[in-house]
DNA sequence: AGCTCACCCTGCGAGC
DNA sequence: TGCTCGCAGGGTGAGC
């Protein structure tokens, strides 16, 4: 599943196909995604015009002029523009229609997605309105993380993860970071020095960077609004790796789970 | 309030 | 071949 690299780099892709366009009609196969989704999304979506192709953390934003479509990929969702003639395959949930007949096709295998609509301002929908700032804020910065971190006890990687805490970083970018800024894993976060708290939100800043540069990692199944696969995964320094030498010390890198969470990390220079 | 855990769901690879 | 098990990019909510 899409982490914001990943969801940045859909967004990249479908902004030029649906700016402008207009929804003729809207085609729901399933409503069981996280939240089932409304009613009467069709008819708020049926006929608007998009304006532009947001995002809020792994959120997508399709503004229109009469409201917003928020869109979550959850673990396994992708949201592909494709011709109106291609066939519909198993998990093909949603289809937005569009006026130059292209569909917008969202498609999640294992539901945990969600499609809601949003009449005003989408800053202020409950899911997004406690959302930290995104990693490319000028609030986010060492400051922030080192106040946000002080009095907690939990591992660090939890605190990366924590979308009230920090947005866009999921599992994989979560190890690339802390690898990238030399730091154990299992740190409790309020241990963490200042210094290391920039350092880390630098790593955690560079790391999303690279990985939108390259498309973002797929995985399994992830591809972008044009149906392309990414290719930061063959980048990874630590995530899949386990076993294989730490391309910075060469000590074998260890998988370790966190919750029910994979973690991935050199012991040799990760402290 | 913070922390841990279970759970939502499908598919796939490993191991027997 | 066919089974069971464990694991997968996320996030919420219950219960301590």
């Amino acid at each position: 599943m899409p982490e914001l690299p990943e969801v940045e780099t859909t967004r990249r892709s479908l902004e030029a196909p649906l700016v402008g366009r207009r929804v003729t009609h809207v085609v729901v196969r399933d409503r069981r995604l996280r939240w089932p989704i409304e009613p009467d999304f069709e008819r708020h979506l049926t006929g608007a015009s998009i304006r532009a192709v947001g995002r809020r953390a792994k959120y997508l934003l399709v503004v229109t002029d009469r409201g917003t479509a928020m869109i979550h990929l959850g673990m396994s969702g992708s949201l592909v523009r494709v011709p109106g003639t291609t066939p519909v395959v198993k998990h093909d949930h949603v289809d937005i229609v569009l006026d130059d007949d292209g569909v917008l096709r969202f498609h999640d295998p294992r539901r945990f997605g969600s499609i809601h609509w949003i009449d005003g301002d989408p800053a202020s929908h409950p899911l997004l309105a406690s959302l930290a700032p995104e990693p490319s804020d000028a609030a986010f910065g060492g400051a922030y993380l080192h106040r946000i971190t002080r009095g907690r006890s939990v591992a660090i990687k939890h605190v990366l993860m924590n979308g009230q805490l920090v947005t866009g970083v999921g599992n994989i970018y979560a190890s690339e970071a802390l690898h990238a800024a030399a730091i154990d894993p299992k740190t409790a976060a309020k241990r963490l020095s200042r210094e290391r708290c920039d350092r880390l939100v630098a790593a955690v800043t560079a790391t999303l960077a690279r990985a939108i540069e390259a498309g973002g990692s797929s995985l399994r199944d992830y591809v972008d609004g044009a149906g392309n696969a990414g290719h930061f995964q063959t980048e990874s320094a630590v995530y899949g790796r386990e076993g294989l030498a730490c391309p910075r010390c060469g000590n074998a890198i260890r998988l370790l789970r966190q919750g029910q969470r994979a973690t991935y990390w050199c012991a040799g220079c990760q402290t």
